[in-house]
DNA sequence: CGAGGGGGAGAACGAGCGTTCTCCTCCTCG
DNA sequence: CGAGGAGGAGAACGCTCGTTCTCCCCCTCG
């Protein structure tokens, strides 16, 4: 097996099983049975495990921001754009084994025990800040908006894995439409 | 020893481990050091670690709403109430050792692995939403903003956590205000 | 005073797991 | 064909930790 290869498929299991069960729940073992990645080529490619949560974590954000600009930039209007935010949250927190947002719940694991794991959280959260901010200020709208859009998005995303439910987008919505009239005037 | 006070010192020692250090990251033996309750006493006390972790997350629950409820009722006018909310988030943001939502971390830590701590993080989160939305039918104002306060005080959790920075507490009272005046009109 | 038992200190046990090592297979290249 | 090395399977190692056990002290009560 190629060493691309391996490493893909690692990372598939890395981030089904991280995602599902944990990060402490997950033994290296695991992801080596679910990959079909031996162990000798698992500490080749990750030399230890937190060097694995972390690729799995920069590439998971990859891939979430991804996912999101897609969904948002189907649409033309700029303020729309803003609003859009929440449809690709809800259609998210739809997903069959959806489990709330990686990074918080990495961040709650192992925030206080790994510093490298906390600084993927931080940087992850500040560039959905970042293109939170940019989307507000397209549309013509004050920079406060952007703050107050993604303590919206973040409640949300905390709000639908404990409650199980896809409610908190729609409310988060709402709330973003009247906070944007409320900006306009 | 008394059997309460060992109990008491227990829970204060796993309070300021779990909540510090996470709780998959402390040992029965570390609060066995910090409390001064032996092992043997402190498993009569509670038969398994996880009946520790649901009675400090219990014990916490009734504190913390204690204190968010000493705040908000310093205020008279119902509608300054709701927001009052967010002054005590700030507050408490701004203490040393905070370090985001107990819930949430535990949430994120063992909500996959154990039902228990999954129920408890889901009551109290329908604790706290059940007292904003009273709050806020108290003040005349539509239960969908109840919602939308809720979000906002989950994500300044989140934010402030991560980013361990007060200000979250600040744009989540902004957006409130807004949302207020939009919900007035 | 002597038996009994509750409680403490800390060793012991057993499981889980991150990491490494051993041994074998098989492919490659001279 | 033969040597060498990469890679796989899985055992082994060492540590942590939840939980239990042993041994001893000391207080209480007859």
């Amino acid at each position: 097996m190629d060493s691309t290869v391996a490493t893909e498929r690692a990372l598939d299991a890395a981030e089904e099983l991280f995602y599902r069960n944990g990060i402490q729940a997950v033994g290296m073992d695991d992801i080596r049975a679910v990959s079909g990645v031996s162990l000798k080529r698992l500490y080749q490619l990750f030399p230890a495990k937190e060097r694995l949560v972390e690729a799995y974590l920069e590439r998971r954000d990859a891939h979430w921001r991804e996912r999101l600009a897609e969904h948002v930039e189907r649409h033309r209007d700029p303020e729309r754009r803003v609003v859009a935010v929440f449809d690709r949250l809800g259609e998210w927190f739809a997903e069959p084994g959806f489990n709330g947002c990686a990074w918080i719940n990495s961040y709650g694991e192992l925030g206080a025990a790994s510093e490298p794991v906390a600084r993927q959280v931080r940087s992850h959260k500040a560039a959905f800040k970042d293109y939170v901010a940019k989307l507000v200020a397209r549309a013509g709208l004050p920079v406060q908006l952007g703050e107050q859009v993604f303590l919206l998005a973040e409640g949300a995303m905390v709000s639908a894995a404990i409650t199980r439910s896809t409610a908190p987008a729609t409310h988060a919505a709402n709330a973003t439409r009247l906070l944007i009239a409320a900006h306009r005037r």
